[in-house]
DNA sequence: TTTCGTTATATTCGAATGAACATATCGTGG
DNA sequence: CCACGATATGTTCATTCGAATATAACGAAA
């Protein structure tokens, strides 16, 4: 991997913070329109995400996205005007990230090793004294 | 906190990543010399330390630090050049990353609620006489 | 040669995290 | 009314992660 990746997190607070996983919920949310969906598409059980939507909407005083209960298809989730405004601040910022990481970590990147099982060489040292 | 502070982590292929636990951890040995006594000021177990330096060392294809053991005073680690142009790097990109980030997030931060909790008193420090 | 503090490494244990499973509830449509 | 699919939430279990503990090796200095 020449370009390296970087993942963040961006803390709110003590209590809240948000980062790829609960973005990536957002978005999965936002495109079908129900909460269970995205979890089966993302892989994780619907617990869990209801417990990442339950931290974003308790992490700020606007909820991310509303749900339903009942109804047509038994319900569903659909995101917030600040919903969709979080998950665009955050992908800008994400885009101006990985460029500038690109840039940053060039030359550290080229002395990253790609394949794990090649042994680290025993290097001879000598302790200041 | 109207500042969002990011937390975030660089990941070099598919075995090596560098976070703010191994950042501290090198600057830690810069400054003291020697892995155990960066555990200890860490708060964490020397197995650990040894366990993330170990980590860095295998990540890359030159090592961060080199380590002696017995002799005057047991032993001890010192970064290599490396080691130092990582940390540089690292910090250097920190120090973007949140400046655009405060940017970034301003208006999301201020409609992040703080923490339910009794806001942490400001503690007045004084000098012990 | 004994002492000392460190590096190096295995083993055991407890806490945290998420998965899996189990219900309960809701509201529209058949 | 009843069934369906989704939200909402509790409980239990497995896995992972790091702390704690233990031990060995090391080499300069006293």
């Amino acid at each position: 991997m020449h370009v390296p990746a970087v993942r963040f997190r961006v803390d709110f607070g003590r209590d809240g913070a948000v980062g790829p996983g609960k973005i990536a919920l957002l978005e999965h949310i936002g495109s079908g329109g129900s909460l269970s969906q995205a979890a089966r598409e993302l892989g994780m059980s619907y617990r869990r995400a209801w417990q990442l939507l339950e931290s974003l909407n308790s992490c700020f005083r606007e909820p991310v996205a509303q749900s339903a209960k009942g109804g047509r298809g038994g319900g569903g989730a659909r995101l917030t005007p600040f919903g969709r405004v979080l998950i665009r601040v955050y992908r800008e910022f994400d885009a101006e990230v990985q460029k500038r990481a690109a840039r940053s970590f060039r030359e550290v990147a080229g002395l990253a090793r790609q394949s794990s099982r090649t042994r680290s060489p025993v290097v001879r040292l000598r302790a200041r004294h």
